[in-house]
DNA sequence: TGCATTTCCGGTAACGTTCCCGGACTTGCC
DNA sequence: GGCAAGTCCGGGAACGTTACCGGAAATGCA
């Protein structure tokens, strides 16, 4: 197996000092056409292609690239990390995926990787506060997804919780559906609060009185949206039922739920997701949502990046409009009910 | 912002030499326990971290693996990378991730950028001949998927198609399906033809003429399938219609085409996909599939990687069996019809 | 005590690249 | 023709690490 050929040996071929053959190649610094030319095609005879190791150790940059997320075979993780790959390579660059697991130990060990090989920056959805002292080293770094908050000092990019909600509210008004219930995720969840409060003042801004809106707390999971599906039908058991669940694996775990109970949706039931996964368009019905702009976040993220390297003006937190997926599980109640519920 | 510390920091601060320190903290060479100490402490006192990048220049190991697979945001090569990156992970290296799109220039800039940074091996789904000259670069890799065929002298990881066709077909046979009609994937491919065997086999057999099979070329998307059994249900007005996917995208498709058609599935029509997204978990009925074992290959494909990297002996391809998931899309036809159909 | 052996450590070179510096040669101008 | 300026190139150092070699000290044994 032939040793991989270096510039020395590109040098050589072209009857120049390795400096030269440097210079000719990267670009830099003055060389004749016709030598540069000399070098370029002694390079392509042997084969060269320049070692980033050594290129990194030299300049200090590697070409490297850290992303850190709970976990990449989770569609929405997914979609992040093809945004952030995508624009990552455009820059010629590579990027290294770690998937923490929502894991505190985990997310050290990979954030002291990403130290140890020198990567120029790195995009972290922060699961503990081990990205705090990350930044003391030195690696650039942007934060991502809605735990991204409780790091201010950090940039960070993350979807309009608020502008996601409201979207979701007014569709569902225009729809005729004035007082969801809502599943929502743990009460330890940061995105928790947003969403309720962005409710909240949707409400009073109708004078509705937030209180009467019947509200269960799931775990973000498919079973848990189920259950929390099954206490709701309980509580009320005549009318339309609607309702708005903080993500959309709760929301298909609901779906079922009601076809379970022989509640049809959407002419009993209505049901709103909340991410865009891939599989609410699979449902029946197809589950109407709200899409978080996950590959678009990823990207962003990256950009963000590459301007706080070079030093251009930041941002402190970007939040990315969400948009809304009109499938098949909302119910149009404006023509049965043209009701008037005095405020 | 403070300089990283370096190996000559730990040894001065310990009291020793570089050579000194650099043998404690690898624990290769002989050292004093008192001294490995001494400089342990150090290291720990300044914060000191390995540089990656330092060691692969010297070692040749560079610590990285690299992936390069169609598309990350795919829920299939998500679930390998992720596989592949857990194993990469518990070898206390790092992989870099790439998505060529199926597109032959994006796979040849990535396979550069694997050399470039002297990635220790790679894992490659090959979707041209540029990985062929890839391993003459002295890159270790093993190919995955089934486009991996073409090159047999690479050792290789897929998952076993003929098994998977066999375990749906005996599903198929167990439930009361006899003959089923085909939706298989663009004619171009060699999965298909593996597929197409395998069933015709499974006829023979059973001393049925493959012939009457109804068949349906798609193109792996939903859209595909949709329109493919749009064509069979055409093809057969009457009587229960049984298909087999060959792959769940098309499963989904086709699912919705038969409701859009009046036709209940599973009691008019029953369908059987291929490959075990997450979404056929939240079709309705759920989607009856053969899952592959996405993420026990990548696993596997690490596994191979460093079994060659470190010499131990190699199989050329490896199948990884798959397994049957039942939801809802099938009939069990043996109550309504016992019927015998004379061979 | 004297010699051989072991244990431990420091100096140096090397990995492949880029950057800086200075020298040689060419060009321009008076 | 002489000097200044410009152009182009080579030599050497440096990035941080590890491997190798040799020497000093400690130990073992007679």
């Amino acid at each position: 197996m032939a040793r991989r050929p270096t510039i020395i040996d590109v040098a050589q071929r072209a009857g120049v000092s390795k400096s030269t053959a440097a210079r000719a190649l990267t670009g830099a610094g003055e060389v004749n056409d016709a030598t540069r030319e000399k070098v370029r095609r002694a390079a392509e005879a042997v084969g060269y292609e320049r070692n980033h190791l050594a290129v990194g150790m030299r300049s200090g940059r590697s070409g490297l690239f850290g992303l850190v997320i709970p976990d990449i075979a989770n569609p929405f993780w997914a979609e992040v990390a093809r945004g952030a790959q995508d624009r990552v390579a455009e820059q010629g660059a590579s990027l290294l995926v770690f998937s923490s697991d929502w894991d505190h130990d985990r997310e050290a060990i990979h954030l002291r990787a990403l130290r140890q090989t020198h990567v120029e920056g790195a995009i972290i959805n922060p699961v503990s506060d081990n990205v705090d002292d990350f930044g003391r080293f030195g690696v650039p770094s942007v934060l991502i997804g809605s735990s991204a908050e409780r790091f201010p000092d950090i940039p960070s990019i993350g979807s309009d919780i608020a502008q996601a909600v409201r979207l979701g509210l007014d569709h569902l008004e225009a729809h005729g559906h004035r007082a969801p219930a809502l599943i929502l995720g743990p009460r330890s969840r940061l995105a928790r609060a947003r969403f309720l409060r962005t409710v909240h003042e949707h409400c009073l801004e109708r004078d509705i009185d937030p209180a009467t809106l019947p509200v269960e707390d799931a775990d973000y999971t498919f079973e848990g949206g189920h259950a929390a599906m099954q206490r709701l039908m309980a509580r009320q058991k005549v009318g339309h039922l609607t309702v708005f669940c903080a993500n959309d694996m709760m929301a298909l775990g609901a779906l079922l739920a009601a076809r379970e109970a022989g509640r049809d949706c959407p002419r009993e039931v209505s049901i709103l997701g909340f991410d865009g996964i891939p599989g609410g368009a699979f449902s029946w019905p197809g589950l109407t949502t709200i899409e978080k702009p996950a590959r678009e976040m990823g990207r962003r993220a990256a950009q963000a990046l590459f301007d706080q390297i070079d030093g251009r003006p930041q941002d402190g937190r970007t939040y990315l409009p969400c948009r809304l997926i009109e499938r098949g599980s909302l119910a149009d109640l404006r023509a049965h009910e043209p009701l008037r519920v005095a405020g």
